[in-house]
DNA sequence: CTCTGACATGTCAACCCTGACATGTGGAGC
DNA sequence: GCTCCACATGTCAGGGTTGACATGTCAGAG
């Protein structure tokens, strides 16, 4: 249940719409931070403005409107980021995906191997050229998040490739070894 | 909603009860993978042994029940395993946390960066000397499940660390920086 | 002027997950 | 023999999330 300090840290960022948050949730920070919808989005900044800890600061044209944090949310923020307690919901699809890799045959596991270190390799260059690509067009008050972010990102692909080729090379190794000595 | 997967795959591996299983959720699967309590594991077991993904194989004292898969299970494994879409369920506290930093004032920057820095380093050591210290005592048949996840896990924690740690440089030099040219 | 698509917000049923409650067994130590 | 603890399974209410449904507006292209 990070979902409400997900919102706070964006609009602390900058103020925003429910729309511009929802899409903020479909780039990296959906990619491999935390998922939300708009269906649960606008439903916890009314939650959130209910605690004062958003408020609407302006109404738009299509009934569109805008919140902005407030002392109160910055707050709740801020202590919430420095009280890690190291741990917190976990759930990675793609990582239970890697875990259980040793399970299939062989042949299975280098097909897998091979996709994620293929995948990984694009996704590293993808990032990489638009982190590159000057901090955006449009200079966002949100570029800062956006950097760090995806330098994080850029480690994590990395770190991750690197993992499957050696696991390539072990499997090779491995196969090679049972095929020869008979 | 990985978790039959995660529950076939473990049981691809060996034989177990719900209580094992449970326990298996509770170290490194569940620290960077997935989660999930025992009261949404044995609803998931039954689930399973009605759809013949899963079978019970024994029964033993205390009312305990040995699941095994069954060769359903296994194919349903692999294809969920092959058929990568490379996105899938991400939901990550840690992460969001890292995504937020920015928002905070320097000092507390520094503080959280520290913190950061000073964990993966910790928890990259002991990795390290749980990984080194054989493949266990007792050799169970989910060792090199344990092996791949957590050189994966060594990994991840080297990138996060070094991230850390590049945040932290610069984060003094651009105050270092504020400070001096006035 | 019409149509299309992005903008913009909302609800709701179905589903999943968590934490608390509930129950009972077998073995080890005193 | 008793007590404690790990083993072992289960249910259930409350809360979070998702995908589908629903509605309406504004701007630009043709």
């Amino acid at each position: 249940m990070s979902l409400p300090h997900a919102l706070l840290g964006l609009l602390a960022a900058a103020p925003a719409t429910g729309y511009e948050l929802a899409r903020e949730f479909e780039s990296d920070l959906g990619r491999y931070a935390w998922q939300a919808g708009h269906a649960s989005i606008y439903p916890e900044l009314a939650k959130l403005a209910a605690r004062d800890l958003v408020r609407v600061v302006d109404q738009g044209p299509r009934g569109s409107k805008t919140y902005d944090i407030t002392e109160q949310g910055r707050a709740e923020l801020r202590s919430w980021l420095l009280h890690r307690s190291g741990d917190g919901v976990v759930r990675n699809e793609g990582v239970l995906r890697m875990f259980l890799i040793p399970t299939l045959d062989p042949d299975d596991q280098r097909s897998v191997l091979t996709a994620i270190a293929e995948e990984t390799a694009a996704a590293e260059a993808e990032l990489r050229e638009r982190l590159k690509g000057g901090t955006d067009p449009r200079c966002s008050p949100r570029a800062e998040l956006g950097l760090l972010a995806g330098r994080f990102g850029l480690g994590q692909y990395r770190a991750t490739h690197e993992w499957a080729t050696r696991a390539l090379e072990e499997l090779d190794a491995r196969v090679a070894d049972s095929r020869r000595p008979n």
